[in-house]
RNA sequence: GGCCCCAUCGUCUAGCGGUUAGGACAUCACUCUUUCAAGGUGGAGACACGGGUUCGAUUCCCGUUGGGGCCGCCA
């Protein structure tokens, strides 16, 4: 079943919360480092906090992998579902005197834990139950008192090597004697965790450093359980602009937000493997399949890394720039029925124009969203025209000039940019003004805007009829206001 | 308060003892263009500090400072 060289990796998300930059890189991490190995990429759902576990997280990490594309070989796996495993292993814990019963009430603990912090003072279990009399205890257990199981720090210092941060020391005294099995029954992450790595025969564990302290606790576990320890690599951590660690202040909270406002997954996936992990070279848009080929945890930089979203736009616009028209259509569909421009059902008999109008304003997108601004005008009526470029163009000399070269523009049959352009410069030249004058008015009154793709084009696109009667309608507007 | 991690332009990074410290985003010019964008060209912009080691440190070691993380019967 399982090879003896197979890298086995997984991704072990927690339905507590959402499935973010932070977590979906981690994922990317041990995927790339999974496919680059040609080894096996598990998913492992982390739900032993029966409270605040919930369907919907579940919903939003298992989402989220599948934009991003990064497909699990295995799993996924429920670690509430694996109960009787873990409660194995804690029996043999206690029976091995690795661990022992602890009757103490949680809030107690709390209590103390927060007075001393607040009086700046560290603070650690002083194993009161370990020092439990035979009679106490019996006592305890006569009355049924509510118990969770402490794991026994032994007094010897942890190094493990680390494969981002080379060796890591950690002394037993700095370790605290931590539960593994709460009074309910479930064990905590701890322990969880370690077992599922040995079980599922984990080769790497790859996961971000906010981790790093636990796991000399895990590696004690694997000790104890005379369990062969993998791989461990520490990811650094990204950061908002504030420094802090990414969290629900800083916006985007879950990942599929970025799908929602129109970032492609393929330049999520680049933008994330960029940020804590280099090629070697300073090639930057990537395929997939070139990030896969150079990943290797050996180039990730340790230092954590600010998420800059303008850099992140920026390449999602070079990814849209090098879709094909058909591609964007495809991408651009979604936002196309969210934003009423256009029905399902018109998408099909349209297909032609509206590859013309994504080729038009393929540029002009960094994320799929911006068609609402920047495309608006070419499918519906109801676009905006901006203050600015009306009050630069809307006068009575550029009124006089559009109305005049509108009546051209009735007669012409052939309504394409190249025959638009043939009648303006003409009219222009005998006119005797410079095209600008009649440009710049003519895109303002048909757009509503100052930039956008070439006018003849666009006039072509926003067709005849329409561009027409948004040039007698602003007109109209403006000489019932102005007399 | 304790422990741990980290340190190159504003941001992401290359660099693995000798480089005019390279690239990308952002920024600023110029250019192309009917406009905006995209593109092209160029500019400005960094080795946190102090000690060592060395003929020579951005690079190796130590310390300081700064930033971050953890200290839950959360993960």
């Amino acid at each position: 079943m399982k090879k003896d060289s197979e890298i086995r990796v997984r991704m072990a998300p927690s339905p507590t919360g959402f499935f973010h930059l932070g977590s979906a890189r981690t994922a990317l991490y041990n995927w790339l480092f999974a496919r680059h190995n040609q080894g096996k990429f598990i998913l492992r759902v982390e739900d032993t906090d029966v409270q605040r576990s919930s369907k919907e997280m579940i919903q939003t990490i298992l989402d989220g992998l599948g934009w991003l594309g990064l497909n699990w070989d295995e799993g996924p796996y429920f670690q509430s579902e694996r109960l009787a495993i873990y409660k194995k292993y804690v029996q043999q814990l206690i029976d091995k005197g690795y661990a022992y019963y602890c009757y103490c009430r949680p809030e107690d603990l709390a209590r103390e834990r927060e007075a001393a912090l607040k009086n700046k003072q560290s603070w650690k279990y002083d194993r009161r139950c370990l020092n439990l009399t035979p009679e106490q205890k019996k006592e305890k257990e006569r009355a049924n008192h509510p118990k969770a199981v402490r794991f026994l720090v032994p007094d010897h210092p942890v190094v493990f090597y680390d494969l981002i941060h080379k060796e890591i020391k950690r002394d037993f005294a700095d370790i605290e004697d931590f539960i593994i099995l709460r009074q309910n029954g479930i064990p905590t992450y701890n322990l969880a965790c370690a077992v599922d790595d040995y079980e599922m025969g984990i080769t790497h564990v790859i996961r971000a450093v906010e981790h790093i302290t636990n796991t000399p606790k895990q590696i004690l576990l694997y000790e104890a359980l005379n369990f062969s320890k993998p791989e461990f690599a520490h990811l650094p951590l990204i950061l908002g602009e504030d420094r802090k660690k990414l969290s629900k202040r800083h916006g985007a909270v879950s990942l599929m937000a970025y799908k929602e406002k129109g970032f492609i997954p393929e330049a999520m996936v680049n933008f994330l493997a960029l940020l804590g992990w280099s090629p070697g070279n300073d090639k930057e848009i990537m395929s997939i399949k070139e990030i896969i080929q150079r990943f290797s945890l050996k180039r990730i930089n340790p230092a954590n890394a600010i998420f800059d979203i303008q850099k992140l736009e920026w390449m999602n616009g070079q990814y849209i720039y090098r879709m094909s028209d058909g591609e964007l259509l495809e991408s651009l569909k979604p936002f196309l029925i969210k934003f009423k421009f256009i029905t399902p059902a018109e998408l099909d008999k349209k297909r032609e124009w509206i590859l013309r109008v994504c080729g038009a304003i393929k540029k002009r997108l960094k994320v799929l969203a911006d068609i609402d601004k920047a495309g608006r005008y070419f499918f519906v009526e109801d676009f905006e025209y901006e203050p600015r470029a009306l009050e630069k163009h809307l006068h009575k000399e550029t009124i006089e000039i559009v109305k005049e070269f509108s009546r051209i523009m009735e007669t012409i049959t052939d309504f394409d940019g190249a025959h638009i352009e043939e009648s303006l410069r003409g009219f222009v030249k005998e006119k005797n003004i410079p095209a600008r004058n009649l440009i710049h008015p003519l895109r303002v009154f048909t757009t509503g805007k100052e930039g956008g793709p070439g006018l003849f084009l666009t006039l072509e696109l926003i067709g005849k009829e329409r561009c027409l009667k948004r040039i007698k309608k602003i007109i109209k507007n403006y000489e019932e206001k102005n007399g």
